[in-house]
RNA sequence: GCGCGCUUAGCUCAGCGGUAGAGCGCUUGCUUCACACGCAAGAAGUCACAGGUUCGAACCCUGUAGCGCGCACCA
């Protein structure tokens, strides 16, 4: 036995476990050991950005994982944990690009070339790349870190590379010249996915525009982007507006640039709305996703007049080519105002797509990209819809089912640096080759010999071009689960912990990503990648905004973990994020997580303080049925409760119930009423009273410590050790780390049986406590300080044992507890009605009659209330008729409780 | 517009058909020999609103309002 030192102190305690348990390999997973008796389980980090550091949502996220990876090792699994970083491509790229500009290193990426930034993000990449992996290890981690895997290994971008070139030979992937969401400050499109729509405060500008064959006759259309007229090749009107039905097939003049006079045609088109603006809608086919339709539909000419910048080129004419895009909008708003044709403008809110991360509304453009049509839609879909792999929380499954009915082809190439290189090269001397590729989208081009898709660049590679392009980030991140184990290769790590069991991210990536890992398994593995999803909640503040740095919000965990521990921080976080709600995320839970802590810790101590049993261990050895006490069989009892229902809650992925249940069970039942009542056998002169005592706490602190230790890991270690338990002694609970110990097991009924232990234990230790709580309140009633010492006196309604006696005085903290069933009480003698009998308050000289009559009087309203509530419902006719028998016998039993109490109330009255 | 979630004590949230709960905050008393990061006692809620189902509704159904989120968008 070792002493437990008298302050817990986390920081030490935390490192010295974290470093022997990487040591002993503790978190280290091996396919070998997987057997029918030693079940696999499984999770896959969702991979932070490897520029990421941590944050409250990793900290929510993570000790998730590591409460079920830890959980699973208890319950005799082998477990693998796969930690790892994402290169993050756009993120990444700014990230560095920024931190390059700042230091003067570039202006631009240009100054720099493609080698030379690529270069500098992978020097930044190992010089602070995955700093969060090492934040991880502050928070408990228990990752087996040697299969730390990065998106761009060489091994992983060859399963990149070869998953491209798959599906490329499928005729999933094709080149195309479609609308793209354009972002103008990365200068990449992006997929629909990567767009944010925000509602924005600006103009409906309606300007008009005569008609050439009618001259003297004017349209007037509305429009939010007057800078894209140039741009126009056409209005559009409703089929069914009879206002105009007869302009169709006319023309009107266009009103910018003002050198430029082509005449637009008027065509008909079901997609304008008669009612919105003024039912006329000016087409720009090259710069509006709706308008490029309507221009197919029509065949009207593509005028591109922005840049990829969001400039306007020349064909925007004179006066605003050169402009930003903004800029052009109001210059473009002047010159029809000073034309005459602005008719009037009025503010006007609607919702503009956002870069994600640019901050900047993209722009809709005409661009050439490599697209890619989801595999496995309809396997993917049914097999969340059917319950072939589970949500939590269930909501969930239906956005994702709705997003899967609703699929657009996948827009995976990006014009950046940073990221798996597109494996196709191009014929140099064929400049022709790309025009035709932009109109082919079937098979024919695969046998073309302009083109080499492949794994591996062309043998004569001097006459070939790489495509300049990266895929999306999430291109190779769908590959995560399969491509971390060894994919392509059948390893036995894919054969033993594929598909994973649990994955857990934020529901903000269930489209990005986990719909996409799903398809990808099945295409792939030919099964799902994982069999159940936990979505998490979003850390707001407590006032409930997202944090973010802007808002100075986003406390940093790792100050929190210095300042309160691991263990605090975990179990604060998890005490207050119920399963699918977001995390109003306050100090206060974690300063709640430190003290429960140290009131675990001196549980703990005051177990060890009261020294070592006969053996000269901490661990008693086998509790003797014939020496529990009523406390002792209660406290058993209430632990079975506690293993169950926190066993259930985490099965049911509900963690802050589990968190709640432990907390209740540990802090209100053991340490307010076990502890204090054990002190009476402590207290007793009976050595082996005291013995059996302290080996019932060994056996619920063995337990407790144990249930806590997902959520406590560092602590519940320290303790393990520290007390003992990790010695192979009785009651064999034990291991050398508590990681591998047993999760407990509910208290069954042959233990019950050879314990002596029944329900009713419970009632007859409640109903002590219950009489304690009545004397704490006489105390109160009569202003007397909890720590005077004074006489009760009980008339009880049968007979006592002596350790209940005792245990009585100790909680009532009594000089004298009298037990006279004869007590003939001085007038106004405060008392209260008790389970055990009526409990008196003799205050000697002291009584104030009428303040007891008072009180009295107070608590019969009080009775009076209750009975006439339960007498109202057995009134009722119907109720008798319809109710179960146990409710009326409840209702019943309820109701002479309540008359029996009010009776005797009236009669201590009546002797005043 | 469609869909989802929320509305319970001052705050944050449990409870989801049978006597309104927790933590924090608040009040009062306690350096009671594990813990003041503590102990004890307490005040505090027409469970958003309106209907309905039921013997019985915070809980089920319908509708309304407010807040939040997702998807789709009309220029």
């Amino acid at each position: 036995m070792s002493e437990i030192p008298k302050t817990y102190e986390p920081q030490a305690i935390e490192e010295k476990w974290y470093s022997k348990w990487l040591a002993d390999g503790c978190f280290t997973a091996d396919p070998a050991r997987v057997s029918a008796k030693r079940p696999a389980y499984s999770i896959v980090i969702p991979p932070p950005n490897v520029t990421g550091v941590l944050t409250l949502g990793h900290v929510l996220n993570n000790t998730i994982q590591d409460i079920l990876a830890r959980r699973a090792r208890m319950l005799g699994k082998e477990v693998l944990w796969l930690p790892g970083t994402d290169h993050a491509g756009i993120a990444t790229q700014n990230v560095v690009e920024k931190s390059l500009r700042k230091s003067g290193e570039m202006k631009h990426r240009d100054d720099l070339g493609r080698e030379a930034l690529v270069e500098k993000i992978w020097a930044w990449k190992e010089e602070y790349g995955g700093r969060i992996l090492q934040q991880l290890r502050a928070l408990g981690a228990s990752c087996d870190w040697s299969r730390t895997r990065f998106t761009m290994d060489p091994e992983y971008s060859k399963c990149v590379s070869r998953i491209f070139v798959d599906l490329y030979n499928k005729g999933l992937i094709y080149r195309g010249k479609r609308m793209v969401n354009w972002c103008p400050a990365s200068l990449t499109a992006l997929s629909d996915e990567e767009v944010e729509m925000r509602p924005v405060n600006g103009l409906l500008y309606y300007f008009k525009v005569e008609v050439v064959e009618e001259p003297g006759t004017f349209l007037t259309i509305a429009t939010t982007r007057p800078e894209t007229i140039p741009g126009d090749s056409g209005v559009a009107v409703s089929p069914r507006d009879s206002r105009y039905s007869h302009l169709i097939g006319k023309h009107v003049r266009r009103p910018l640039p003002l050198e430029n006079q082509t005449p637009l045609p008027v065509v008909a088109d079901d997609h304008i709305d008669p009612e919105f603006g003024t039912g006329v809608l000016k087409v720009t086919p090259a710069h509006d996703k709706a308008d490029y339709e309507i221009g197919q539909r029509h065949s009207l000419e593509i005028i591109e007049v922005i840049d990829p910048r969001g400039i306007m080129n020349e064909l925007a004419g004179k006066d605003l080519a050169g402009l930003d895009r903004f800029e052009a909008r109001k210059k473009a708003a002047e010159l029809l105002r000073d034309a005459g044709l602005l008719e009037r403008e009025e503010p006007y809110q609607n919702n503009v797509g956002y870069s994600e991360r640019g901050q900047v509304p993209i722009e809709p453009r005409l661009s050439e990209q490599w697209f890619l049509k989801y595999p496995n839609v309809e396997e993917a879909r049914n097999i969340v819809a059917d319950g072939g792999m589970r949500f939590f929380p269930e909501r969930w499954a239906k956005v994702y089912d709705h997003w899967m009915g609703n699929l657009q082809d996948w827009c995976i190439s990006r014009q950046l640096w940073w990221g798996h290189r597109i494996p196709v090269w191009y014929r140099k001397n064929d400049p022709a080759l790309r025009d035709r590729m932009a109109s082919d989208e079937n098979t024919s081009s695969r046998a073309d010999s302009s083109l080499h898709v492949s794994t591996e660049p062309p043998p004569d590679s001097e006459n070939w071009e790489q495509d300049p392009d990266v895929l999306d980030t999430w291109f190779s991140s769908w590959l995560w689960p399969f491509a971390t184990m060894g994919w392509p290769k059948k390893t036995e790590t894919l054969g033993k912990f594929y598909p994973t069991t649990d994955l857990v991210t934020g529901p903000d990536i269930i489209f990005f990503w986990v719909a996409r890992m799903i398809m990808a398994g099945f295409e792939w593995m030919g099964e799902k990648p994982f069999e159940n999803v936990y979505f998490t909640g979003i850390i707001r503040d407590k006032q409930g905004r997202k944090m973010s740095k802007s808002l100075g919000n986003s406390p940093d965990p790792l100050d929190l973990i210095g300042k309160y521990g691991a263990d605090a921080l975990r179990f604060g976080v998890m005490r207050s994020a119920p399963l699918g709600q977001d995390v109003l995320f306050d100090e206060k839970n974690v300063e709640l997580g430190r003290n429960f802590c140290t009131k675990l810790w001196n549980a703990a101590r005051f177990r060890q303080m009261q020294g070592s049993g006969p053996d000269g261990f901490t661990t008693e050895g086998e509790i003797n049925p014939l020496l529990l006490t009523s406390d002792d069989k209660w406290i058993l009892l209430r632990l079975d409760t506690a293993i169950r229902e926190v066993s259930l809650a985490l099965d049911e992925y509900r963690f802050s119930d589990a968190a709640q249940i432990l907390y209740r069970f540990f802090w209100s039942e053991y340490c307010d009423w076990y502890l204090e009542a054990a002190k009476a056998a402590l207290n007793s002169d009976g050595v082996e009273r005291k013995a059996n005592t302290l080996a019932v706490m060994d056996f619920v602190l063995g337990h407790t410590l144990r249930l806590f230790h997902p959520f406590l890991p560092f602590i519940t270690e320290e303790l393990w050790n520290g007390m003992g338990f990790n010695l192979d002694l009785p009651p064999k609970q034990g291991g050398e780390t508590i990681q591998t110990s047993r999760w407990p097991q509910p208290l069954d009924d042959d233990f019950k049986a050879h314990y002596g232990i029944t329900p009713e234990d419970d009632l007859a230790a409640r109903a002590k406590y219950e009489t304690v709580f009545a004397g704490r309140g006489l105390r109160r009633d009569f202003n007397i300080a909890s720590n005077k010492r004074i006489r009760f006196v009980l008339q009880p309604v049968s007979e006592l044992a002596a350790h209940d006696i005792d245990v009585l005085r100790i909680l009532l903290n009594a000089e004298h507890l009298d037990i006279d069933p004869a007590y003939a009480a001085p007038k106004g003698t405060p008392r209260a009605l008790t389970p055990l009998g009526t409990l008196f308050l003799p205050l000697e000289g002291l009584i104030d009659v009428e303040a007891e009559k008072q009180r009295i009087s107070k608590e019969i309203a009080k009775v009076e209330d209750e009975l006439a509530k339960v007498r109202a419902k057995l009134a009722n006719p119907a109720f008798a008729e319809k109710v179960p028998p146990v409710v009326l016998e409840d209702h019943r039993q309820r109701e002479a409780t309540w008359a029996e109490k009010l009776a005797h109330l009236h009669q201590v009255l009546a002797q005043f």
